[in-house]
DNA sequence: CGGTATCCAACTGGATACTG
DNA sequence: CAGTATCCAGTTGGATACCG
């Protein structure tokens, strides 16, 4: 009790684990890595073509990044030709755990979601003319 | 049933419901905000306050984002001065909800990443030099 | 008060070529 | 096979100034 906190709502408190979870598997391709890895240990290229559209590059980044934070773990085997299996963690497994309510989610509300876009666009398209430049930015 | 489905596993499908909730809120602040609406309608400035360290420019973008994906709503009261309140949908709310999860793993595993990347980086440390270029780009 | 417009720095991620 | 290196396009997001 600092006496400073002015703020004793949680949502403080979750900010700073939104990000270190956003941090993590926020990016394009971690979150499918994992599930790929939920069956069991795989190999380098079994992910690139399991995971469809990934290149090198990132799935090594991915992968490095993952490791780097507990998630798999990264097994070298010396033969030839080169041999590399990457397998979740304990650690990993309950991170995927943890975001199946976000994708059951996602699975049931889907069509709400374009829906609400559809609608939101359509109402847009009615909304009055600018004066001169029309689509603002497009970003 | 196109005879052409090779890949029966389920790892197929959860790939466009990730893009689709990364696409939502795998973003710096979307679920930054919806945490603030939990508790009720609030307005434009309340958010920017609270929510701490966004600009304008990405708190309106946040919102308007959420607006057309059926996450919040957005009402104009035609006063002196204007005022604005932003209020979570039911559909809102049931996200939050399923985010809850990956938040408590992220409560419980931080310290645990903050260890395993202490370990990584300091096994990184005692990586034999490279020829030249040390740190691998950086960018 | 609640935005919009503009500019710009930083980061993400894809294509390609090369290496042990 | 499993990377690494380089280059480059597209996007994100912050600072600032202005508007209804």
């Amino acid at each position: 009790m600092t006496a400073t906190d002015s703020e004793p709502e949680p949502v403080r408190q979750d900010a700073s684990r939104f990000r270190a979870v956003l941090g993590m598997v926020g990016d394009k391709w971690s979150l499918l890595v994992v599930c790929n890895l939920e069956e069991g240990p795989r190999r380098f290229s079994e992910l690139k073509r399991s995971v469809d559209g990934i290149s090198q590059r990132m799935l090594t980044a991915t992968l490095r990044n993952l490791e780097r934070d507990g998630i798999l773990t990264r097994t070298v085997h010396n033969v030839m030709p080169p041999h590399v299996s990457y397998a979740l963690t304990p650690m990993g497994s309950t991170l995927r755990e943890a975001t199946l309510p976000l994708l059951e989610w996602s699975a049931e509300h889907l069509a709400l979601i374009d829906d609400a876009r559809a609608q939101y666009d359509t109402r847009a398209d009615t909304r009055p003319p600018s004066p001169s430049g029309s689509t603002p930015d497009s970003r």
